[in-house]
DNA sequence: TTCGTGACAACGG
DNA sequence: CCCGTTGCCACGA
């Protein structure tokens, strides 16, 4: 008997995602945790493997904890996503963000979306 | 159901 | 800061 909310699991990862903010980014382990699932923080990363097609889903605007374009790998393009936010206005060098901290947007401050 | 995998995170050195 | 190891949990075969 699974639960419906492990069915949602996948949805829950694009839609926070997705109110991901212009000129922001977050971490996985910030999206588990918004979504009740901190130790789940590589299922995020996964779940965005299906979303990286998804123009509707700015994976491009999810890194790592440290900041890094882990998941650069995964796109279309071999440096799409370092460009995608470098037209954002952030600063990428060496597949690292730079000011990360800065650009942060936690989504558990902004959990109360309910849907 | 079990096994293996993974765009991570946390800890120790 | 870098490096290696461990834990985490959902998914596919």
């Amino acid at each position: 008997m699974a639960k419906p909310e492990t069915l949602n699991f996948y949805e829950r990862v694009y839609e926070v995602t997705r109110m991901i903010p212009y000129g922001k980014v977050t971490s996985y382990g910030a999206i588990a945790k918004c979504l009740g699932a901190a130790g789940s923080a590589r299922m995020v990363g996964y779940a965005m493997n299906g979303a990286s097609n998804l123009e509707d889903v700015p994976a491009h605007r999810v890194l790592n904890r440290n900041g890094l374009l882990t998941g650069k790998h995964h796109f279309k393009g071999t440096h799409l996503m370092q460009q995608l936010l470098e037209s954002e206005g952030h600063t990428v060098k060496e597949d690292k963000l730079q000011n990360f901290e800065d650009k942060f947007w936690d989504p558990v401050e902004m959990v109360g979306f309910k849907t």
